[in-house]
DNA sequence: TCGGGAACTTATCGGCGATAAGGTGAGTCC
DNA sequence: GGACTCACCTTATCGCCGATAAGTTCCCGA
């Protein structure tokens, strides 16, 4: 049976894991896959592609396209899509290397239109909706690619960052030494994403004052959920 | 004269913008600097540490290391230091790739602990002040990343990306399109930007009435500033 | 005057992504 | 049943990369 293209990816992935994103060569792959390497360009047009098939498989996984957005808790499918996001770039070495930059495919569009008709429900205008899941994405982004540039260096790295004696004037990071050195990668994450989902409530409420009528300006009322 | 590690950074930034990351070569660099390719290893260990010394000159510029927080109005600061990390990195092509997981050298960290002493006297411990400031950096990081990519890429792309009739049965994203398209990232960075700090004044407003006394678990109070 | 080290050169290594051109074998058509 | 086709792969090679080893130049201080 000749190689599938979908075999190529899921090798990749492994290999991925195996090597970081450093050893994932086409030679090495090609390797793994019993071929040479020039077969691979039989499959994808170049590495690029390659990477992008890789970045969607990811995510594929954990963020199956068929969910169905509560309206009445975007809270809670909002945290729980960014902490799947996050675990899904998590359980591939250099996951968020590899997925960033990538659009998104036309198929998952379906799916994000879902999330700004519960948005919507909930009473945000579509833009505004648009632009908060862009804003969480951005944040996972961020914080995956250095969570995973972290691990991989305090790998390397023969002693830990930020020694006591770097902080001996600095009080008020040493008493935050620990989020300083991201001992708990879990809830320093959480800490950011719940503060975000507050921003957004807090958004959610003055746009709802400004629709149904000429707001106070600061909105301060309690978003519905 | 002999070549001084400061000359082989500045060019390599200039470099950096002409030909972007990829372009960056140690043999091209040599090359603009009139230098064989080896001489630069008298430098530099290796190119990992011209890249951290490019994203530290690069941050530097943009971010002096003796600004002093006002606890009085950390929004504002917050803000402004934000915007302008985000100019900082798009002032070079692909700067975000290279400054993304660079630790903080010992010398930028009390400006770090200057911040954390304006959001202590703003009401928050130093743990969840550290933590604010790194959920806004997560996202300045993840933004850029995407918004350099973007760009990149559209200098690239023959056409748009998202075209109309890919939007067609979704009528929520083609409102949204131009958020989707990436039109205006000014404002949509400042977008999510402000949510962030509307999430910061909740989170303040909440850490500061559990610390006066049992809260009602919500604290919604009107933050200070 | 001469030793030494800073700053560089030349030569070379192994590896990379990618392309060109050719081979092979299973299926299809007459 | 033989010619043709095309999917899928190989071999050979290109130009580039980061990095190291070893030797050269030249200035400065004792």
């Amino acid at each position: 049976m000749a190689l599938q293209r979908d075999d190529v990816v899921r090798t990749a992935l492994r290999l991925l894991n195996e090597e970081g994103i450093e050893g994932l060569t086409t030679r090495r792959l090609a390797r793994e896959l019993g071929v040479q390497s020039p077969a691979l360009y039989w499959h994808f047009k170049n590495k690029r592609e390659l990477l992008d098939l890789m970045a969607e498989a990811m995510l594929a996984e954990a963020l199956p396209p068929d969910r169905e957005p509560d309206p009445e808790h975007w809270p809670a499918w909002i945290a729980a899509d960014a902490r799947a996001k996050r675990h899904a770039l998590l359980a591939y070495r250099d996951g968020a290397r590899v997925h960033a930059g990538t659009l998104p495919a036309d198929d998952e569009l379906p799916a994000v239109e879902a999330q700004l008709l519960a948005l919507s429900r909930a009473g945000l205008r579509p833009r505004t909706a648009l632009r908060l899941l862009l804003t969480v994405d951005r944040y996972i982004m961020g914080w995956v690619t250095e969570e995973q540039a972290w691990r991989q260096d305090a790998a390397d790295r023969e002693r830990p960052p930020f020694p006591d004696d770097a902080l001996r004037e600095l009080p008020l990071l040493r008493e935050a030494a620990d989020v300083l050195r991201m001992t708990d990668h879990d809830a320093d994450f959480e800490y950011g994403l719940r503060v975000m989902i507050e921003g957004f409530r807090a958004e959610i409420a003055r746009e709802a004052a400004e629709s149904a009528g000429p707001g106070d300006g600061l909105g301060w009322r309690h978003a519905h959920p």
